[in-house]
DNA sequence: AGCACGATTAACT
DNA sequence: GTTAATCGTGCTC
């Protein structure tokens, strides 16, 4: 059955929507040939120059540039020394916005993903978004590309539909120096899975 | 200088 | 089984 990337029309809506829409869709990495999957379980969204949290709240640089592109294009970042995060700009070109993806749920090749993390239990694999970036071969160099292309290194796809009452939104973790209101804003968004 | 974190440890239930 | 504290690491500004 062949796959269907999301297209750049469904980031083109404002980040914290396009978070919550992203929760059970499906983050495809295409890995030697070889496809590795998991749903998305957690979100995060990260919206405009005035969101103390953002990176473009500095303004627009080199790093920060992709957040003002086309929807639809992989932003991903390395930090605190060791690691690498995808989010997914959203909204029109010229209004940085993005979706950070903080855990996703592994759903296909589950035996490649176990040799990449070697000695982390299953649970532990992808439950962190330097986590899935590790456990999918997902770093600088796919910075700037597109997820609208099925087929590609990596792209997301439509997985299951995650009802409203399995969602629950809270303030964004890590962001301690941001102020008032981007501190408590609740632009994170979880999943609550199937146990 | 400081960071959108994770692994490890150490204290609690 | 949980939550809290610590710190490594190297890229961006």
């Amino acid at each position: 059955m062949p796959s269907c990337a999301l297209s750049s029309e469904f980031y083109s809506i404002p980040a914290p929507q396009a978070a919550r829409a992203l929760l059970g869709m499906r983050l495809v990495r295409c890995l030697d040939g070889q496809r590795l999957a998991g749903l998305i379980v957690e979100t995060e969204a990260y919206r405009g120059e005035q969101d103390q949290a953002c990176h473009a709240h500095a303004g627009r640089t080199q790093r920060t540039s992709v957040m003002y592109g086309p929807p639809g294009t992989a932003y991903i970042y390395f930090t605190y020394g060791m690691h690498w995060m995808l989010n997914v700009v959203c909204e029109e070109p010229g209004f940085p916005a993005a979706v950070l993806i903080r855990a996703v749920s592994v759903c296909e090749g589950a035996q490649t993903v176990a040799l990449r993390r070697l000695g982390v239990k299953s649970a532990a694999w992808t439950d962190g978004p330097a986590k899935l970036c590790k456990a999918f071969d997902i770093d600088g160099r796919l910075n700037g590309s597109s997820l609208c292309q099925a087929g590609q290194a990596l792209w997301i796809e439509p997985g299951q539909p995650v009802s409203d009452s399995l969602v629950s939104a809270g303030p964004r973790v890590g962001i301690d120096y941001a102020g008032e209101p981007w501190r408590s804003i609740p632009w994170r968004f979880r999943a609550r899975l199937s146990p």
